[in-house]
DNA sequence: GATGAATGAGAATTCATTCAT
DNA sequence: GATGAATGAATTCTCATTCAT
């Protein structure tokens, strides 16, 4: 009985969480909370027998997120690509990229509210981005003096220029050069694309890939199309071909 | 007789505007309007009178403001520094400095609202900044590819980024070396700075008093007010009226 | 000076008395006095000058109409319908067709406000009315239990059907027929008019006349079209043919 | 569980709409929310939680009233006097009456609003009252060219009339009168009716005084509150201040 | 005497949060 | 433990009326 209670307890829980989830990153903090229970199929008051604030599950549903991007990044630390520095930029972009699509990961981000929203999480996040920060440190793929706090801050902002900016990446990309040690060539608007929820910016073609690696390239509409994403590739793919 | 009255309107125009600008500067668009008008000396309806809406209120705030940013960069535009590109820099860094100081600033340049603000001011304020950005890049101070869309995009993102900075201008620093051909040093004075104008956001209300024990209860500014201090007491009394 | 400054007054509280009789007519009191002003081309405060509120405004609008009602009235006294009764009716049916034009009209005369708007002229009006309504007696033409009062109470209902039937003079024949000696055809819907100002229902042709007295004679649809608006007018064409 | 919290609900709605009606019978669609919702011993929020807006409450209660309307008729349908076509007579003056002992009633007929409030109830009302008048035809008790449509416009100009007639149902009867074939005695009785919830509309607000000399000054609710008695007063003080 | 700016009490509606069932 | 009904402060905007110029 009180198993099976507490069975259905965990149950509404998640289904709340999953509520919240979606209206947060539709609508961000401003969907009322009768929405969230009604959605849930729960009533209102369940939603604060599990959360004692919408704060509170405001702050459940971003720590989830972060919980999952640090997931990503702990995962993306295991990659080769994490010893070239190259993981931390994928690490960035792809946190920058999902917090687009999520009004809610995009608010926690970006607002500065009182208390910093889901602290927890963003420690362990934050953690992962750094030990990545510090891989690229190492292969020299990031200038020496950017620590993790700026990173973090960078982050913020890339969330906010994303926003505003016609072409998807693009500003990511400048700041992004910002911290490597050489630049990189910018991506230019493509085409239209409807997000799903909330945002209706435009988004451009499926990136080209690396021949070498497979990295999305971020293509421009004039020029040679690129077919490494760097120098390193080329050179790589060069000596295959002198070998082959 | 006619301009008497007319400038005494004018004058009241004034201090509304002021009133808006300080209280929109340190809460954003979140104040309520009745606060406004308190703290300019007038009745609503006098705010009402100059402006439709709320929401024509604020523009009008963000509208002087940048067109004052506008008026700062034209005279940048007229300095020596300008041929060198450094001109473009330093207006870029005081653009976001002031949005820091100023969260009507702040939110009209980082949120994304249906309509754009004050689009006016902003298309004077962008030509402006194109020029010093043009002289910066014959200057050869800014890598070719980056535009002035990119440039506004980039100001948005360095507005939240200086939020969630410790260093002021550490983040836009880092930004504005993804635009410049060469790296510069970072700044690392860590000073502790208190925006001006932001509010204390603890509010102490005389604590309510459960009817059932009289412990105090803190009550929220919203939602019902509680009559108990839990579940134990409300039992409690519950139980006392089935009983009586 | 003095006189001048008068006529300038004079003048000023006609403008302002006409902007009143349209706004009035077209929306009825719910018009904001700002705007009869701004129409009015005079401030506000000139018209409180004249009027010294919004309702006595009002009720200067509807004396206004209403002598013209009661000056209406008193010429139709002088016509030789007035002797057959029928100046009567037509002075009845007039009255509310007007009203059905002009909302400050209609409002007075349906609603029930705390005093009763325009009583001076409400009485003139009734004066004239019921002078009218003596010869009708006289003539035979209304049922000798009406009264005068009974008269002020129907037309009022009148206003009110005729805002709530397709077809224009329809409910108020039939309501004249309860007071009449004997019953006349009722009219029926033939085509849609947009009025002017603030009501959109449907009115009819402009009625067929009467080949003797010019009077408008509602027209039905089936049956042998009338030529007369009655008896009496058709005994005195016949006359006429007979001696001719 | 559920039933129980929902015959609470119900409960709840049933005050509300209670409430809604003696208030809206007493002054019409212009009874502030707040007041209806104290009334019921309820918050504002309560009746916004079972009736979406104001006009919807509105549309509730007329929506009830009517249908009560409805009833009556069809009980009167199944009564001998149907036959002879006196049920409709009788139908007829009992709406009309009621009406005037409800304001809501009394505005739902009388205006003609954008939208026709209550509708379906109205069409079942209608159904029912063309049913009487069907009978009524039968029994050449009323003359053949009026249909229901004229007898529902006749009726909102009944009720229209009798808020304007010192003896009640004596315009009523004049109008019905012009339905019959025959005419019938009018009534004569002059009784002083109070109608039952219309409340006193005068307020006593305690009295401003001048602050030049003192005099109480009489204030009306709405617009800016008079600081002085009079011109000469204020003249006087503005003396006093352009002095000092 | 004219002007139109200022006043401020409402009024409708929302929604976070508690409580009765 | 769940439910969803109740609470009521807060907010935006309107407009009749007075007042300073």
């Amino acid at each position: 009985m009180t198993i099976a209670a507490r069975a259905d307890a965990r149950h509404n829980r998640a289904r709340v969480l999953e509520a919240a989830q979606e209206a947060f990153a539709a609508e961000g903090l401003s969907v009322p909370l009768d929405v969230i229970a009604r959605r849930a199929g729960v009533g209102a008051g369940t939603v604060y027998r599990h959360f004692p604030s919408k704060e509170a599950l405001f702050e459940a549903v971003v720590h989830d997120r972060i919980e999952r991007l640090a997931d990503e990044l702990t995962a993306l630390l295991a990659t080769p690509e994490a010893a070239t520095g190259e993981a931390f930029f994928t690490a960035f972009s792809s946190t920058v990229e999902q917090a687009g699509f999520n009004k809610a990961l995009c608010e926690s981000f970006v607002s500065t509210p009182k208390a910093e929203v889901a602290p927890e999480a963003r420690r362990r996040y934050g953690i992962a981005l750094a030990a990545l920060l510090d891989r690229a440190h190492q292969a020299g793929a990031v200038r020496p003096d950017a620590q993790i706090s700026d990173v973090m801050a960078l982050m913020a902002g890339c969330v906010a220029m994303e926003a505003h900016s016609a072409t998807p990446g693009r500003a990511t990309t400048l700041v992004l050069d910002g911290l490597r040690t050489g630049h990189s060539p910018l991506p230019t608007v493509t085409k239209h694309v409807t997000k799903p929820g909330y945002r209706n910016e435009t988004r451009e073609d499926p990136a080209a890939r690396c021949e070498e690696c497979g990295t999305a390239i971020p293509t421009s509409r004039t020029g040679r199309p690129p077919r490494f994403c760097g120098g390193a590739c080329r050179q790589k793919a060069h000596r295959r071909r002198a070998t082959g």
